[in-house]
RNA sequence: GGAGGGGUUCCCGAGUGGCCAAAGGGAUCAGACUGUAAAUCUGACGCGCAAGCUUCGGUGGUUCGAAUCCACCCCCCUCCA
């Protein structure tokens, strides 16, 4: 791919992918005409990403696919300092040892969307303490430092409520970030020639920030372009499930509870997120939406969308083992499992806990499974009618799971709720 | 260093000697209804089967009795130096 084919612009506006242009129709003409080099930095601040990185990372794969370079920057520098973009409150700062372990478990993370080998456009995986671990606080502060004037610093909207905000302040470290990630663009300017940053729309003014120091710095002029922050229909935080954060981690969320994550999006939100999530193109989402709406009953938006994304994150072996378990549970009876279905439940991940003793209360076991939080609560389940074991409602408090009543003698399924489950094994 | 404001159960936030396991809202969970949606309604939401027990930044104290009063300490915010 040597030059680019397709308006990587106005794919990103069909799917509303864009919130802001640092450039405008400059922008537009450059990426036309040529293969550009982009990039957008991703943070430390965990162990693994999670589905919120999905989009930024997509797109940086959609600009590779539409022939440009793309860069993944982990910011091995600015975790350690903290980005306080719209953050309410200053944030505690986690150990260098902290932030390195987690560098290194991003990497293969930002890498696996992109194509490292594809020639002339292929990706760059680069770390943002390579350029900085080093570099003098007073060089810093006179070659960098002296470019940003704390008058329109803080008047960026990312800070301005922070220092308004009655009961909270900000650092000088976290004030700092702005200057670091700045000079992150400039810096890969002048090291690959990288001509435009992405990021959520929280990012604008960082972005912003490093266009004007790479002007300054290297008279050049570099470009901007922003996502949205995914937001859902009703309002709650995007993201996280009855059981916690999606992570992008196969070991933090299974390919089963990312794939259900997916399935269970809400019919408002489920068209949105296949343009932001799938590479399926806007026509045809907008075919699956029109006849979702002429069909009764369930959507298939959702289906498609739990498929396309666990293959693209978990390939197609974790997307298959993922459907096994979901139509386990969720369809027929599972009296009627065999022992190798259950084994192979286990295999593909289905949360499981052996059980040593060979008889157990119910309500213990729905403690130590962590499917309820107390014995109160695992009382109140029950009471609730919440409570099923191998497809029978458990009613009675007392109630022992004995070798007798497992399935193929040393299994038990536990369902707590509509969608809890937790396979027990008598080990 | 000085002056002032503040730290309450996951979050926001009321409570200023007993009626407080602590109002209200949000989040969350369960049930009903459904499509493993949404909306709505009902219930739960420190621990304990219960009697009861442990909580209101920390440690001591006053009191029959403290989240509430006193002392010291820690932390956060604002202004001044």
């Amino acid at each position: 791919m040597a030059a680019s084919t397709t308006d990587i612009v106005e794919d990103l506006d069909a799917r509303g992918l864009l919130v802001q242009l640092a450039g405008g129709d400059e922008l537009r003409e450059h990426l036309k005409t040529g293969s550009r080099t982009v990039y957008c930095g991703f943070d430390p601040t965990a162990e693994s990403l999670h589905v919120g990185s999905m989009v930024p990372l997509l797109v940086l794969k959609r600009f590779q696919m539409a022939g440009h370079k793309p860069i993944a920057l982990v910011g091995g520098a600015t975790g350690l300092i903290g980005d306080p973009s719209f953050k309410a409150s200053e944030r505690s700062l986690n150990s260098e040892d902290i932030v390195r372990e987690w560098v290194e478990r991003l990497k293969p993370q930002l890498s696996q969307f992109l194509d490292f080998e594809c020639g002339d456009n292929s990706a760059i995986l680069a770390n943002n303490l390579d350029w900085t671990e080093n570099y003098s606080v007073l060089g810093f502060l006179r070659d960098v430092g002296k470019h940003f004037a704390v008058n329109a610093m803080i008047q960026k909207e990312s800070v301005k409520q922070r220092l308004e905000r009655e009961g909270e302040g900000i650092s000088f470290t976290e004030f700092s970030y702005m200057l670091l990630q700045s000079y992150d663009f400039a810096e890969l300017h002048r090291r690959y020639n990288c001509t435009l940053q992405v990021g959520g729309s929280d990012q604008w003014g960082n972005i912003t920030g490093g266009i004007d120091l790479t002007r300054r710095l290297h008279q050049a002029q570099v470009y901007g372009l922003t996502t949205p922050l995914i937001t859902k229909a009703d309002g709650s935080k995007f993201g996280k499930s009855e059981s916690g954060t999606i992570w992008l981690s196969p070991t933090k969320t299974s390919p089963y509870a990312f794939y259900q994550f997916w399935l269970n999006v809400a019919d408002a939100d489920a068209y949105n997120f296949l343009r932001f999530f799938t590479f399926l193109s806007p026509a045809e989402i907008k075919d699956i939406e029109e006849s979702d709406r002429q069909a009764q009953g369930r959507p298939e938006a959702q289906g498609i969308l739990a498929r396309e994304v666990t293959e693209l994150l978990h390939g197609k072996a974790g997307l298959d083992a993922a459907v096994r378990i979901s139509e386990a549970l969720f369809s027929g009876e599972l009296s009627r499992l065999t022992e190798a279905d259950l084994q192979q439940l286990e295999l593909d991940g289905l949360p499981c806990t052996i059980l040593e003793s060979g008889a157990s209360g119910i309500v213990e076991a729905l403690v130590s499974t962590e499917l309820a939080r107390s014995n109160k609560m695992a009382r109140e389940f029950i009471g609730n009618n919440a409570v099923n074991v191998n497809g029978q409602t458990i009613n009675d408090v007392e109630f022992a799971l004995a070798s007798a009543g497992a399935l193929h003698g040393k299994y038990f399924i536990l369902r707590r709720g509509k969608k809890m489950f937790h396979l027990l094994k008598i080990g």
